[in-house]
DNA sequence: AATTAATACTACCTTGAAGTAGTAATTAAA
DNA sequence: TTTAATTACTACTTCAAGGTAGTATTAATT
């Protein structure tokens, strides 16, 4: 019942670069110190949050990464969608193929609730609602 | 974001078993048909949900298993507290250590109340809430 | 007593996520 | 134009969860 390493990782980083926006650009180097992400591991999902147009890369002497997409239009479920680590509608917690109203498993109904309250935090939570609260990164 | 299946399996089992309590032994191959859960890995389970003392297990022909504790008295909770995949209190979902009102992640004041409701859910529904539905299995 | 049908145990294999290594490409600075 | 500092790419290794195989043990039936 958790989101898997590397969506962590990245809604950290975005975080953390929304958070010091006035450095325009962030290197891996840094991210990899201050977030305590493996480097190398780091880089690769950078280059996914570039391919998918969260940020651009500056490469070369002085590079970098900074938001090509505007803070507020990026949410955690974006992220999550990004690393296909979203909660799908009919999202089954019995892992029984997918649940519906007109088939479900036993712990459909009692889910239900959960599942569309956590849905609606995770497309309600834009990185720019997530930053300046002074929490631990 | 999801259950392991150990414990998506674990109660699938246990669900089914007390759907139909009639028939007082249940054996392995049945439940491996029935719930289509590979044999071999169903009986290391099964074996699990003996040690913790759900259930007893009648060896040699003509065995199987049947409940030991009543079906009220075991939560989801419980049985994912035996595969260790409970939701735990100080639980961060960005895997920041551990979040407490002092010392919290950017999300967690957002995560608090679907996690209180999902903890909610998991230790108040029993075994035997979930038999009679005419849910899949 | 032998056979058969069941669970228990030990050890191994597979798979996907996580993480690492090395090199190529790029670009600013010296 | 060389060097240094950066990201991108390709391939590999590690780890834990999931799953498999074979054998031992148990006990009712024949």
């Amino acid at each position: 019942m958790k989101l898997s390493n590397t969506s962590q990782y990245a809604i950290r980083i975005l975080t953390y670069m929304a958070d010091k926006q006035d450095t325009q650009r962030i290197n891996a180097k840094e991210l990899s110190h201050t977030l305590d992400i493996p480097y190398k591991f780091l880089t690769k999902i950078m280059t996914d949050l570039v391919k998918v147009g969260f940020i651009v890369s500056i490469r070369g002497r002085e590079g970098g990464y900074r938001f090509e997409k505007k803070i507020s239009e990026i949410s955690i479920e974006d992220i999550l969608k990004t690393f296909n680590d979203e909660i799908k509608d009919e999202a089954c917690l019995l892992g029984i193929g997918y649940c519906n109203n007109s088939c479900k498993c036993a712990l459909h109904d009692q889910w239900l609730d959960s599942k569309i309250a956590l849905q609606k935090i995770f497309k309600e939570s834009s990185i720019d609602t997530l930053v300046g609260e002074g929490n631990k990164v």
